[in-house]
DNA sequence: TGAATAGTGTCTATAAGACAATATCCC
DNA sequence: GGGATATTGTCTTATAGACACTATTCA
């Protein structure tokens, strides 16, 4: 074996990396989480936003997260987030959580190293509501997809009053994440039933996902997919205070495992 | 059993090493990257895993990873961590790497906290044999997924000898993530392609896909499909040295953005 | 009764699976 | 020629889209 040399210069390389990431002596990259709330209606995917008190960023809108506690789970700390800044009463419930992405980039906060793991949750309109209503710091911002399809890239928020509402650090990357993750998953999960309340029209489950993937979809055919899952039951109740003919309620029911 | 007194012994030093750690000395979760290096070969998905030299897990064997430092890209450390644990050579060019999860499961690791940002590589059957011939610490590992389609769960690893691989931390759960990701990207993306040298037949395409998937897939379709997505150039060459009818060798051309 | 949308039935176009026939290499 | 797989073509079946028609509510 020729290996001397190569020896020695793993050796050195290896001194050099002790050296460098000391975990004892140098600084190390903190790590948050961030959630993206979501939510369907009027014909837009609307995102929960917290005005951020303090620099970096000050007045500009975040996502709500945290720093991630040293005994805490990821996904506790993004709970722990959105029952402090997002409505203490609205997520004492479960709620639809996802692990997103992990966004790392040095640099994407100017003050530190910081790491964010970032999640979405769906919660239908009325809980969103409710979530923007329990707290005084959070607004709603009406997501603007400046791609198609699963393209992805930043999306813009627009505020209740059509103004955009700037985001803050790299925000608007990771609610156009969290669109292009919806839009992956709609067709062949149940994610979108997250996005209704407990009875609903099949008119209703096709606008949420017309809003989500941005685009119209043949009526006969998404009612004939939808009820060919499975996943639906039909409650014999019918949709009330229509200036039309109403529509049959069905409720979303999970599938047992196989 | 003959490894009683060893696996004793393992145990005590265990012991010993945790006791000596003080966990209190740190107040933030620590971040490392861990990347599942894949390719398929021989009917197998196979996985490159380096064996730990200290505690804890010591003699088990993991995926090549490392800590990430302050001023370091999460890509940036996960190369770096395949060039030196897997390959100084073999990772030298490009590689495909795709973020997969972030695992922060407080006690995944019994030292301390630490959460890993967890990538996928892939590359061609060569450049992995290449990339274990680098390094006399890696072995390869084929997967044995006891589950079907995108169910998911953690793998088992099988050594070249035939016996299990010990995996260590929860990197078995990381090798089934990243199957998962496979099986999921497979159909729609031209992710299977970075598993293929230059040129290759529509058979090898096929056996990489009925590899990842774990089910035998229709020939007469597939065919038609692979060559209806445009991404496949005929090269005019044929295979070689075969015991029957040379099939055409083909390139796979990246779309150009539209 | 009219407006509006729900819900049903049928036809057509497209993609997947099955299968048969022919082509081409090595031995 | 025989063995083995590639490649082409045709038929059948499942699914999606288009469209016409009927049903039911409220104003």
């Amino acid at each position: 074996m020729t290996d001397n040399g190569k020896k020695g210069d793993a050796d050195r390389e290896e001194r050099e990396f002790l050296q460098a990431y000391d975990p004892e002596e140098f600084d190390r990259p903190a790590v948050t989480v961030d959630t993206a709330l979501l939510t369907v209606f009027d014909g837009g995917i609307h995102a929960l936003l917290v005005r951020r008190r303090e620099h970096p960023f000050r007045g500009h809108w975040a996502l709500p997260g945290t720093f991630v506690g040293v005994g805490e789970g990821l996904e506790e700390a993004a709970i722990r987030a959105l029952r402090r800044k997002a409505g203490r009463h609205a997520f004492a419930r479960d709620v639809y959580l996802e692990q997103l992405y992990t966004f790392g980039e040095p640099g994407r906060d100017p003050r530190m190293r910081i790491i964010t793991v970032a999640y979405f949750a769906l919660v239908d309109r009325q809980r969103f509501i409710d979530a923007v209503a329990d707290t005084g710091e959070a607004a709603i911002g009406r997501l603007d997809i400046p791609w198609e399809g699963e393209t992805g890239g930043p999306v813009q928020v627009i505020g209740e009053d059509g103004a955009p509402l700037e985001t803050a650090f790299d925000h608007d990357g990771i609610l156009g994440m969290a669109v292009k993750r919806l839009r992956g998953k709609l067709d062949y999960t149940p994610i979108g039933f997250q996005l209704l309340p407990e009875r609903f029209t099949l008119r209703q489950i096709q606008d949420v996902h017309e809003t989500i993937l941005g685009r119209p979809l043949n009526k006969d055919s998404f009612r004939r997919r939808m009820l060919a899952t499975g996943l639906l039951e039909a409650t014999g109740r019918l949709e009330r205070e229509t200036a039309h003919r109403p529509a049959e309620l069905y409720r979303f029911i999970r599938k047992a495992a196989v």
